[in-house]
DNA sequence: GATGAATGAGGTTTCATTCAT
DNA sequence: AATGAATGAAACCTCATTCAT
């Protein structure tokens, strides 16, 4: 397939979507206005999703999945606990960096409605957790971590805490905007969550 | 036609906006729903109300304060900055406790919408890490507290790692339905953010 | 009665309503918008008038028949045809130099509204055309007019153009603000409608 | 299904309108009663105007265009000024012996909203009154008329005439149905205009 | 008389979705 | 595949009117 022009027509629609979506939220973006920002009929965007709603699904399913899959590779790698944190963390960072609206639909749109999302995406959501749970049990296992901590919560705490920052960058009450900044605050974030903001 | 209790019909209005918008999500709520709810005519919702943002608006601008005075509180009283974090994440999560359905609406709704809102209340939202962020420099000024970490990406994280924490507990993927859970989840949540999730 | 301050409620809603009316146009303008231009509780309104349309028709009713009896006075006063047509053309103008926004609503809102409202005016709003035709056939009669030509459509023709006149006054279209310009328009208007535009 | 004429969606729109707008007014009409009169769901009204009101707008920007039009071109006929007059004249009358529900609408409700009207109309209005005047201008210039009377208040006078005539048909005070009648009371207008109605 | 809270019919407008072309 | 006219459910909001106080 050279991918010369034809550009796919669905991945066109979902880009478009996204910076829709993005820029006045799911409820406030019409269906012609994403047709319009991909720059075809309105109509073709049912040729390719059953309705409006499936479209901000398959933004979910389609991205969460590559943040998956980002999370599995860096548990398997022959690195420290310290650099697997670390490393996801920029990762989510520097998403926002490359891809902001989509981080912004990702945040704002989907992670608050899932509860009511028809085909509900509670259960891709929860996976990011299990997987950082596990990774959390491995550091204990190998004594990278302290053992007596609950995993679960630990790992809620931890996506949390980027959560919020990226929050802060959307809704513009943190500032940066450059890639060194970014893996400056990943290693701030896991240094606080590894070591402790307390004095030793 | 005695009432037993007056009752702010304003307040009515709210308190059935806030179960409607916890149901449903503030954009499938539609203001007859609360106003069923409140046992009211809808027409009168516009009477207090310039329109259903309005009501959204007032539901967070009146309920966030109180959780702005609770910073405040804890912030100025005479106890350390461990005992600080423990009571302000506590609070919040036994605010869930209290008033679930407050508590769903303020995080997943407001949220959302303070990007879109028209008087946004981002500066209100602010407000909030700015606080955390001063009682986290004066643990550092005092010596309870790293001082080589930033105190607002601190602030951040904190609030961050509760708030998701709290997600889990409104999307229903973490359990935990009483006063003892929350006091032990917010000394974990506290004992990772201070010592530290890394052996020693 | 000593008219010293109470000042008939009735007459201060009716006022007020031609203010408001002149202003936003009968239907544009709220109940409210009338009690607010008054100083009154809207409620009270509707213990003056039936309902909303009942307030245009009392405006209509009680000041049309003012200037009915005007043109029956000077139908019988003992000066020329011309003098008639001139007095009463200058009343009119007159009338707008002192109460625009009575004329506004009588012009623009009474006229068009005669045709839906449910009492109807139309009988008098004729009385005047009638009275007009008398007046002319009297002129007719008496030798200061011809007397081939239709009385009815004379008149409609004369309050036509004095109508048109207002309105351009009403629109802005039409500029004049002074007493000494409205009688040199009467006499103009007049002196059309008498000795015709043609040349001799 | 061979449509026997296509007929315009938008043209079929306007001339519904006209036909509800004439016999309830415009604020008593409904979107949704054009729609029924044009036989299509009322959603499309909104494809093809933007409001309620852009309906009424666009029925005068489309009509009144032809009467300038009309006047246009019997100004620069070569017939004489009271030909001219009287073509004018019978022209209007005669429309609304054809169009009886569209003159209704141009003289009962956007006459009297032009004050009110977003996009105002007062410019377009103004322009029969400027062409009128200018006819006027040059009858007086080949002597056809007397140069002591201001043209402006004459080309009111000339079009109010007319106007209250025909609301007197509209209102049905006044009767009159053929072409035979309106072309007799074209020639009574004018003769009244430019003869006057005294005695010489 | 006077008030304004309360009601709810009524209307406008939006926009997701369908479907003939 | 592609278009956009057409549909009509759905929701917001207004505001005339009533009525308890």
């Amino acid at each position: 397939m050279a991918q010369s022009q034809p550009i796919d027509k669905r991945t066109l629609i979902l880009d478009a979507a996204i910076k829709v979506f993005a820029k006045n939220g799911y409820h406030r973006s019409r269906v012609s206005d994403i047709a319009e920002e991909a720059g075809i009929a309105y109509g073709l965007v049912y040729h390719y999703f059953k309705n409006k709603e499936e479209v901000l699904s398959s933004i979910f399913r389609e991205r969460w999945s590559a943040f998956l899959d980002v999370i599995r590779l860096y548990r398997e790698a022959p690195i420290t606990t310290r650099e697997k944190f670390t490393s996801i963390c920029f990762y989510l960072l520097n998403s926002y960096n490359l891809r902001p609206e989509l981080m912004e639909v990702l945040i704002l749109e989907i992670a608050r409605s899932s509860k009511f999302l028809q085909d509900s995406h509670i259960e891709e959501f929860n996976e990011a957790f299990r997987l950082l749970e596990g990774m959390i049990r491995d550091g204990q296992a190998c004594g990278d971590l302290r053992a007596d901590v609950d995993p679960s919560l630990s790992a809620y705490s931890f996506l949390g805490a980027i959560e919020l920052i990226l929050t802060g960058y959307v809704l513009n009450t943190l500032k940066a905007r450059d890639v060194k900044t970014y893996q400056k605050v990943a290693e701030t974030v896991v240094d606080v969550f590894i070591d402790g903001l307390g004095k030793r």
